[in-house]
DNA sequence: CGTTGGGTTGATCGACCTCAATAAAAGTGG
DNA sequence: CCACTTTTATTGAGGTCGATCAACCCAACG
């Protein structure tokens, strides 16, 4: 098995490699980027964020693509810049968990752990600056702000997760799927403006395997919801017509 | 509900009051604390933590008593010496999900947020350190590897959020309950020598809200690990006699 | 003792899962 | 642009795991 694991680890290295697509130079402008403020970035002067871009890579993967995988080394950290990104966790029969989805603004590697704690696949184009996770390290040790956002961040990261447990633990099925909309909505709006319409990148399969419920009770969820005129399906999202109605399904 | 909600905060901190008993000036020593090394107070000196010393109030909650209430302003953070302690959310029906068991060495305030994100109650007796939270942050600003530390306990706290999500999204009953007892006994294993025997400070209806299940499934799959010679019920705890066979159940 | 809180066990129920069929959408290649 | 496949989504019928409801046990304790 431990030989078989190291080929795994090169092939998935390959493979990802493949799917990467190339550079884009201009795009790695750190000073004019959409997300920094929204990013560990915002705790940065212009000149830090200078010494930063040293050290990033500006890089993108195509949609289905492989980010890294669980248990492989973590030799790397990403702040994504667009797209999404769905993090998960396989047990060995096949089941899985998805513990997140990163939008643009979020960092992938907070537990700068050696190994990866879960698998992340991009579901659109997505792009991000990469860091090699010892020169991030070190920098977080020369400037205790950027040290502190980072836990201020890996803190918010652990309230979701709690929030998350509620939902996993307590809740019914329309419930979860109500959440999962309300809190979608949430991360969206610090994006877009536009707050109603509710971009779903991710399938069926996805939000239930995030819930912990199967493609057929989210679909038949939706449905009802939209049969109750509480949302709208469109294609690739839904759209909110009763906010408070939905709100009130998941109140706490 | 506002008034109502301040009065409810003021009644609470009564009944805090109330049940924590007196401090104990002589076990105040961090010099030879047996959890410093568990808990944050091991990123520090010999000197620095004579520092923190001088912040922190030692102090102690009989069993059934609470700590803090979740959306309370948190003005205190709190490390855990000795005893179990709950930590849980409540919905406003009544529903209620356990976030985690803090041990002695775990750090309460992680999040170091103006609100608890949850509500805390001692389980057994429980002697803490109390710091105030602003006096506890203006240190974490002066001494980095004291951040460093805390940005370690934190990811090292949504590792194991992440973990819980599987668990509470993905495992049968029955796996729920074996994955309990093998999470707990590698965090007693930290604290005491012995490993087979595993206290259960808590009761079903806590374990059952740990894992999204209720106290007749926990008590059912206790039994029946019991009566497939896997663990033995003990007064206050179980312990294990098929340690491999238990393990192979939550196998990843 | 009687009371109370926790624990166990059994019988029944139902929310969600499983299995199956179909529909709709998105590629794919000619 | 149109057949064809593949993937994703929806809907229905039936089954099951864990919840619910209920009874009972037992130890702690005033």
């Amino acid at each position: 098995m431990d030989i078989e694991a190291v080929s795994d680890v090169a092939s998935a290295v390959h493979q990802q490699a493949a799917h990467q697509c190339q550079k884009d130079p201009l795009s790695h402008d750190c000073a004019h980027c959409r997300v920094r403020n929204l990013s560990i970035c915002g705790a940065l002067t212009d000149e830090e964020v200078n010494v930063l871009d040293k050290i990033s890579r500006s890089m993108c993967f195509d949609a289905r693509s492989t980010l890294f995988e669980q248990d492989e080394p973590a030799d790397v950290v990403y702040n994504i810049t667009s797209g999404s990104v769905r993090l998960y966790k396989l047990l060995p029969d096949g089941r899985r968990q998805i513990v997140g989805f990163a939008l643009p603004g979020d960092f992938l590697g907070l537990a700068l752990s050696e190994k990866n704690m879960f698998s992340a696949d991009a579901l659109t184009h997505v792009t991000v600056c990469q860091f090699s996770r010892t020169a991030f390290s070190a920098m977080l040790e020369q400037k205790p702000h950027f040290l502190r956002r980072l836990l201020s961040m890996t803190s918010h990261e652990l309230t979701l997760a709690q929030d998350q447990m509620v939902i996993l633990g307590r809740r019914t099925a329309e419930e979860k799927v109500a959440a999962f909309l309300i809190g979608l909505r949430k991360r969206w709006a610090r994006l877009n403006a536009t707050s109603v319409h509710i971009p779903l990148p991710m399938t069926r399969q996805d939000i239930g395997d995030f819930l912990g419920l199967t493609v057929e009770t989210v679909s038949r969820m939706l449905t009802r919801l939209a049969r109750e005129k509480t949302i709208v399906i469109v294609p690739d999202g839904v759209r909110l017509l009763d906010v408070a109605r939905i709100e009130s399904m998941v109140e706490n």
